[in-house]
DNA sequence: ATGGCACGCATGGCGTGA
């Protein structure tokens, strides 16, 4: 199985992109996020064209989580459910073949100092709650998506100039691994623990991209069981490099499930 | 040290992203 993430910064905008890559590439599951599309707005026939389903949630201009599937979904929620900030454009979890896929877009914080920032390392714990709620790790499961974390200083070009910047910050860091701890396996690291690969480059550095100046805050991760039977994980860099690009690109794993 | 680019929108300026 072959499961894709890619953070779209609008699906309208993109959607040349996302049609050639589910042409080229196949993916058996692709999670978007920040789509920016409220659902009426959301371009469905042209997707489900392709043969794949949608299962989506959005808001206007922000946030906005969808996941393309080969096969329909077994299963469908959206957000944390219950109470307040249910973040429903922000978490979208499917069941496919048996296996929960958990689509998030975790809040990018702004500044330290910002209500944002609290609000993106409460998410964490929030998430972490989630998982407990909903997942087994001893059971095959998959939590893909736009993290807004470099969890090491691999993961960022300067490090130490970005040890205030909300994406790498100690307490960022440290929440989102504590989330991870539950139960999860970043597989693209587990496959290549020493290369720097990144998945986004700033718009507003446009040399960054010929210079390998990113960030890798999108990420696949798999419980144990299945961490095991992941037999690729790769950033597709190609699409960042098209005219009119998103800032993020793709990454897929492949998973051999027999 | 600062700003830079792109997106959506009851849109020619702002809030947001990372």
């Amino acid at each position: 199985m072959k499961i894709a993430t890619f953070n779209v910064n609008s699906i309208r905008k993109r959607l040349p992109i996302v049609l050639d890559w589910l042409e080229r590439r196949q993916p058996d599951v692709l999670c978007l996020q920040e789509t920016k599309a409220q659902d009426k707005d959301f371009p469905l026939l042209d997707l489900t064209a392709t043969g794949y389903h949608a299962t989506f949630k959005g808001e206007k201009s922000y946030n906005g989580v969808a996941v393309l599937s080969r096969t329909e979904p077994e299963e469908i929620s959206y957000g944390f459910g219950g109470g307040k900030e249910r973040d429903e454009s922000r978490l979208i979890r499917v069941v496919i073949r048996g296996i929960p896929i958990i689509n998030t877009y975790i809040p990018q914080g702004f500044e330290l100092d910002s209500p944002k920032y609290a609000y993106k390392l409460a998410w964490f714990h929030r998430l972490r709650r989630y998982f407990e709620r909903h997942l087994s790790r001893d059971r095959p499961a998959i939590w893909c998506g736009d993290m807004n974390v470099a969890p090491e200083p691999i993961d960022v070009h300067s490090p130490e100039k970005h040890l205030k910047h909300v994406c790498f910050h100690e307490d960022a860091r440290r929440a989102y691994k504590n989330t991870v701890s539950w139960g999860f396996v970043d597989v693209f690291r587990r496959l290549h623990p020493d290369v720097q690969q990144f998945t986004f480059f700033d718009y507003r550095r446009p040399s960054s991209l010929d210079a390998n100046k990113g960030w890798r805050i999108d990420h696949i991760l798999a419980t144990p069981p299945l961490a095991t039977k992941c037999t690729r994980a790769e950033v597709d860099i190609e699409p960042r490099r098209a005219k009119e690009a998103s800032d993020h690109t793709f990454l897929w794993a492949e998973f051999s499930l027999e």
